[in-house]
DNA sequence: CGGGATCCCATTTGATACTG
DNA sequence: CAGTATCAAATGGGATCCCG
């Protein structure tokens, strides 16, 4: 996987590698959904429906999916009160902290490209 | 749209804020090719087939109309060269610089995450 | 409330073939 | 080479019903 290309000059070596690293991220954080979740839970802890209401427009099903996935990577723990009334809270770990920087480069990003396409002709 | 909630917090509002932001970030470079043809194009400008051999498992259709859509947006321009023998090569435009900090972010997360689940037991 | 199960449609994608 | 056309398969996602 990581065998010498002699015929690639070295940036291109490193581009392959960022391109696989691009990658794996987008494997596990890419889609519709999971970021926004994420970002969701940073105001704190949330149950499943109120998670719902946060993130617009997802359904509970594809929601239900989405946080078994995000639990499995170890984005959130699943924590539940066994007290009646039973409640169950959906948590960040520490792992998610991680993605600050991904978050915060996306983010910034996203609201300097809405400016743009607001008042930029369409052509360049 | 930027109504204040008194209800909400304003850490609430900063996090709505970031998620439209983030929202809009992932509208124009989410889904799964968009950023590695990006990142492909980094290396220097480059013809149809050496994209798609660069962007390993594309298909020429999905590819021709990912090509379409980064055009639309800024990201890349189509250029032809007129002298036999028809040349034509996609290349970034200035635009795509800017996003810069976020194929940063995200290429240094995913190389720690891979890191991570190739030597970490299941649970945290 | 917190989901799971099922059904069903729409969009995306892949494979293959084809064309200027 | 630079795509387009076509069809089939996979996936995504909504709606609804159900259960503890």
């Amino acid at each position: 996987m990581f065998q010498l290309e002699e015929e690639l000059p070295l940036s291109a070596q490193a581009c392959t590698n960022k391109l696989a690293s691009i990658g794996d991220a987008l494997y596990v954080i890419g889609g519709k959904w999971k970021l926004r979740i994420i970002l969701a839970l940073q105001e704190g802890k949330k149950r499943f429906n109120e998670i719902q209401r946060a993130v617009e427009g997802i359904s509970a099903r594809v929601l239900s999916h989405e946080l078994k996935e995000l639990e499995i990577n170890g984005f959130i723990k699943r924590v539940v009160y066994t007290e009646t009334p039973v409640v169950i809270e959906y948590e960040l770990t520490q792992y998610s902290d991680t993605l600050q920087d991904v978050l915060e480069s996306l983010s910034k990003w996203g609201e300097m490209h809405r400016r743009r396409i607001m008042h930029v002709p369409v052509n360049e």
